[in-house]
DNA sequence: GATTAGGAATAGG
DNA sequence: CCTATTCCTAATC
């Protein structure tokens, strides 16, 4: 599936049907839908879970997101988050502030059985969604290289997501229009200023920045706070050969592919993770992503694959005993 | 037609 | 100095 925040697929029009009706989902679904033009990523578990977990009712990505911590998530960001204001947009138009607490619900409307499981599954769901859409934003950072938090964007890292974003939607180059702004100047706007920017895709930009900012405020308070989460706290605490400072190298980022199947499993994969043996399945987006993380538009595989080349005689990768196609070995499997 | 292998020049940190 | 990028030729699948 695409991710909807870190989603980048090319060619694949796969369109993942999750159980919600599709003028319920604002952003997440839609970038779930709207493969963005490359990546091609599996069906995320929460949609196969959500299918056969939770049949008998529609949830809207709002829906999901109404739990107590992305009910907490969407209170204290003062109704202006990403979440909220989307869920607050679907769910009860006329009234953004309150925040239907989940009480209410189990104390009366539907007391039976069924409304019970439907709570649990639907907290169970809640808390997946909110899962993979942390992931997916931290996905994105690291591909991207830059932070979680938009506030901390220079003009350069806005460029970027921007560049990224646009991308994942299919939109029109917009970034000239914000050429100038820094992470801060972004999150101040609002969604008019955006629209002024770009009439075509502001809207979708903003929408898209709020996500990333209710993430953000989520990482900062709820992780202060011991949050038992998801589990998905350890998304933002683990650390790997991205924060090692020094610029990424190829076989170090084709390694990082390799850890996130989830993400990239149609892109690039193990054939034999001991040996440290791999395929590109998709050459092309490799190497776009390549090119994303290094700013170097016009890579491509030709030019990728010779810089993996070079790792022959360095003893970094090799063919492996039996060559094939697209089939690369490490040579010092981890 | 895409992939593979490497030489050679150049960028860029 | 180093790795990576760019460009290119020739061979191979």
């Amino acid at each position: 599936m695409s991710n909807p925040i870190s989603g980048l697929p090319e060619s694949t029009d796969f369109v993942p049907c999750i159980g919600m009706t599709e003028d319920s989902l604002i952003l997440l679904e839609r970038n779930r839908c709207s493969v963005d033009p490359w990546d091609t990523v599996d069906i995320k578990p929460n949609i196969e879970v959500l299918e056969r977990g939770v049949p008998s009712f529609y949830l809207s990505c709002y829906d999901m997101l109404l739990t107590e911590e992305a009910a907490c998530l969407v209170k204290v960001s003062d109704g202006s988050s990403a979440l909220a204001v989307h869920m607050n947009r679907m769910e009860s138009r006329e009234e953004p502030e309150q925040c239907p607490v989940i009480d209410s619900q189990e104390n009366g409307l539907s007391p039976g059985l069924e409304g019970q499981m439907e709570d649990r599954s639907l907290e169970q769901v809640q808390s997946m969604v909110v899962g993979e859409v942390l992931k997916d934003i931290e996905t994105a950072c690291k591909l991207l290289n830059i932070t979680p938090d938009p506030t901390e964007w220079n003009t350069g890292n806005v460029q970027k997501w921007m560049l990224w974003t646009e991308h994942l939607y299919r939109l029109p180059h917009a970034g000239k229009a914000f050429q100038e702004l820094t992470g801060k100047d972004l999150c101040a706007m609002s969604e008019e200023e955006f629209r002024q920017r770009s009439p075509l895709c502001g809207d979708t930009l903003h929408a898209h920045l709020d996500i990333w900012k209710s993430a953000a405020w989520m990482k900062d308070k709820c992780s202060a706070v011991d949050t038992k989460t998801t589990g998905s706290e350890e998304l933002w605490s683990e650390a790997d050969s991205s924060c090692s400072g020094q610029p990424i190298h190829l076989w170090q980022f084709l390694r990082e592919l390799l850890l996130k199947p989830h993400n990239y499993g149609r892109s690039i994969r193990w054939l034999n993770k001991e040996k440290g043996i791999f395929k590109i399945e998709d050459s092309a987006h490799v190497a776009k992503l390549w090119g994303l993380r290094k700013n170097r538009p016009a890579m491509n595989y030709d030019k990728l694959s010779r810089s993996i080349r070079q790792y022959y005689k360095k003893g970094i990768i090799r063919k492996p005993d039996v060559s094939q196609r697209l089939v690369y070995q490490f040579v010092h499997p981890v």
